[in-house]
This record gives structure tokens, sequence and C-alpha cells, in this order.
DNA sequence: CTAGGGGTTGGAGTGCACTCTAAGTCAATA
DNA sequence: TATTGACTTAGAGTGCACTCCAACCCCTAG
């Protein structure tokens, strides 16, 4: 499978398949004979976990920590399994803290009562509003 | 209350309230005869709730949003209803995809079985491991 | 009166995680 | 054969959310 395919099976760029490879996130790719990445599918399962890892909030410092445990193989699963033990602690809080902050969600909306038409059918999510630096009035 | 008593009570560093001031989050500060901010303790709770809307992952463009509708005030309970309600929506959305990921962290924990004791307590968390990409190997 | 410890401003710098560009190679098709 | 399109590399650029700096001002205590 070439670096377009994965792409696509993957959900990443190609742009970001390659900048994980470059740190290392990614093992180096095999290389066919006009120098192209070759993959295995067996890939995917390694992206589709690093996916989740960076969906709960590990940053890249850290998956780097477990991708280099994971290379070497032998003997690191003790050190794996406390790296993602402490890890899930943190989503766990994290978790709580969002929960608690959708209690707050809740009353601050129920305190929005009454007005229950809606005036345009969703009006356009976002004007992409200019950051204003006060001073800098015209660009 | 002056801007540095307003960081220590707020947990934002002065930094963070002027760079919040300027591009519109805070509303612009009254000074004193000196021109040093001096606030209202109203202000806290405005600021408290930014975190929340912060640590829920709301990206700064949008809090200007609600900030702007906020200050409009008059007549724009239904938008700022609405857009909490968005919001709710996605955080709520969230915190389903981390409660799956958390599954998966579960599974993948109990594969590492056995090895239940640590070697050393605790092995300093991060060794800020540098970047490498791949060509520059010195500084 | 002077030293210290606040504060003020505009603007530059930082860290993260991509995202893209330029210039080139290569294989397959019109 | 010529061109198209996907790939290669090193390195530059982007967007976000701060974070800090330089040079200055002002008040209070010793």
């Amino acid at each position: 499978m070439k670096i377009g395919e994965l792409a696509k099976r993957s959900g990443l760029s190609a742009y970001t398949i390659r900048y994980y490879e470059r740190i290392g996130l990614l093992p180096y790719a095999d290389r066919d004979q006009s120098s192209q990445r070759d993959y295995d599918a067996s890939i995917l399962t390694w992206i589709e976990f690093l996916g989740r890892l960076k969906t709960t909030g590990m940053p890249i410092r850290q998956m780097l920590q477990y991708a280099a445990l994971r290379e070497q193989g032998a003997d690191t699963d003790r050190q794996r399994r406390e790296l993602l033990e402490r890890h899930r602690e943190r989503v766990r809080n994290h978790v709580a803290e969002l929960q608690a902050c959708l209690l707050v969600l809740d009353t601050k909306i129920a305190g929005y009562a009454g007005s229950e038409k809606r005036t345009k059918p969703h009006d356009a999510e976002q004007p992409r509003q200019q950051i204003r630096t006060r001073q800098a009035g015209a660009r």
C-alpha cells in the first residue's frame, strides 16, 4: 500500500503520515524500487491506536515514549502498561471535569428560558471573526 | 482590584488577562488615575465561565462570539442559548468518544498482564525527548 | 529622595501539531 | 513520445493560545 492509499484508509493526510515517520511516531517505512513508501496493512492498527491516544489528549512527546518502548520490544511491557495506566487516570479525571462543566452548561442554558423558535434555521456557525489587536483596525 | 490580584484570584496570569482584554474576551477594564486596570469582583464569574468553555474545548473565536452577544445584551438571549446548546452537544459527543477510548485503553492495559511490581517508584514522567527531524542530529 | 515593586504599552517569541511548497523522480496512459 | 499524477525530499509557513520583553510610569516605605 502506498502513502496515498494509507492516507485514505487511515484518515490522516499524506503530509501527516510523513511527519509522523519523521518524528518517529510511525516506524521508518520500507521503500519500493523507486523509493516510495510501501505499507503493510498492519500499520493501520497502530495508527488507529495513536488516534485514540491523540483523541484522549496525549501529547506527541508522550506517544513517542510509548512508540520507543514498543520498538524496543522485549521487557518494556511493564513500562508501557504503567504509561497507559497513568494516561487512563488523566483521561478519567478529564472526563469527570467535562461532566461537571456539562452540569454548569445545563444550568446556564436553563437560565435562558423561553425563546423556543429559532430565527434562521441555523445561521452559519462561524463568521471567522478576526481577532483585533485593539490598535490594528485596518490590516 | 488590580491585575495582579485578579490574576491570583482567577488563576490566569496577568499576561493572559491583558491578552483576553486585547482580543475582546474580557471587557475593556476601567483604569484608575494612573491608568492601571481596576477590576470589580464580578469579573471573576465571567472568567470562571470562560474557563468552563475553555475546558470543554471551545475555541477562542467562538467564545468571542458569545462575549460579543453578551456585550450587545438585549435580545441576544436566543442566540446565546443556541450557541451554548450546540456547544453542549459537541461536548457530549466528545465525552462519549473519550469513554469509548477508555474502554480500548482498559483492554490494552489488561493485555499487559502480570508484572505487578514497579521498577523505580515513578521515574520522572517526561525526559522531554527531543523531536528529531531525521537529518538534524546535532542542533 | 531613592529604591522597590507594582503597573502600562506595542510588539516579538514560544510550543505544539501539523500543512504546505519547491524542485525533482518515476510509472502508466493518451 | 509527451504529459499526467502520485510520489520523493528538505525546509518554510500556519493557526492557536498564550508568554514574554523592553522601556516606560507611578506609588509607597526606608
